[in-house]
DNA sequence: TGCTATTTGCAATAGACTTGCAATAATGTC
DNA sequence: GACATTATTGCAAGTCTATTGCAAATAGCA
């Protein structure tokens, strides 16, 4: 379960597990798209969480950290996206420009290509980027 | 000449050419790594150009619109960079995470990934991003 | 229950980028 | 080249996302 996983990396870095910390948790956990801190906000105002949007900001920097959170930056969109790392690979998305629904492409073509790009380079590669943007079927 | 070509795309318009936006076109045009609005700004001033940080954010959108000039946002940079279009084909790029230098990458792998994903989403893909970061010779 | 360090909320601040508006400069016409 | 028209510029102010300072609240633990 998440929360233990949580609970330990809280304890070992000297940090404690609040009622806001579970409820950006719990909102992470059963929500399939990546979301933005307003949207994170906007979501447990909803749902009677009091929270502030600086402590929303606080938190997914503390679960980045912890290794637990990755945080995107998708297109054009003017601020970050935050998804849970936990059980889910490494992937990437695509957007539709329309109506801004996020779809998860669970591939990544990039394994052969980055020893090439290394030899061409001369750079050692560390991370990439990788986002697509078009049309949903229902946006067409 | 890139000059007759933007005064066409400018004409066509309703838009004027100005000392403006010359100096920025010149600068992008002897650039060849993509520039910040910001640093625009900053080699302008050393270049004697009198010029406001403003004038160059909407120089570079001007510039975008005729498409003459193509906005990145490599990850996690938190400002947008600009490079030339014209006599370019279309590219990716690698950025030292210690000195930030920016290398072009002249190669694209998601021609035929294009077609996968459309088949597995149904979406129709638009367009891509895709970024490098790594550690530069220099800085390995 | 009480102690202490961490976390929170609020206000203020930072940084990238945009907008309103009066002054300035580019283009076409005489 | 001078003039009239209209786009462009610079400055100030504003917007938006994200961060920081600090006193009050709360989690973890004895
Ligand atoms: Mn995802
Ligand atoms: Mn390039
Ligand atoms: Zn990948
Ligand atoms: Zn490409």
């Amino acid at each position: 379960m998440l929360e233990t996983a949580i609970r330990k990396g809280l304890r070992e870095t000297g940090r404690r597990m609040t009622r806001t910390r579970k409820a950006v948790l719990a909102l992470l956990e059963r929500t399939h798209e990546p979301l933005s801190a307003s949207e994170i906000f906007a979501q447990l105002q909803q749902a009677q969480v009091a929270i502030d949007l600086v402590t929303v900001y606080r938190t997914v920097n503390v679960l980045k950290e912890l290794g637990l959170v990755l945080q995107l930056d998708l297109f054009q969109e003017g601020q970050s996206r935050y998804e849970l790392k936990e059980g889910r690979k490494h992937h990437h998305h695509i957007r539709c420009q329309i109506c801004g629904r996020i779809v998860d492409l669970l591939l990544c073509p990039l394994k052969k290509l980055t020893k090439l790009i290394e030899e061409r380079t001369q750079f050692v590669v560390d991370d990439h980027t990788l986002e697509f943007t078009g049309f949903c079927p229902k946006c067409q």
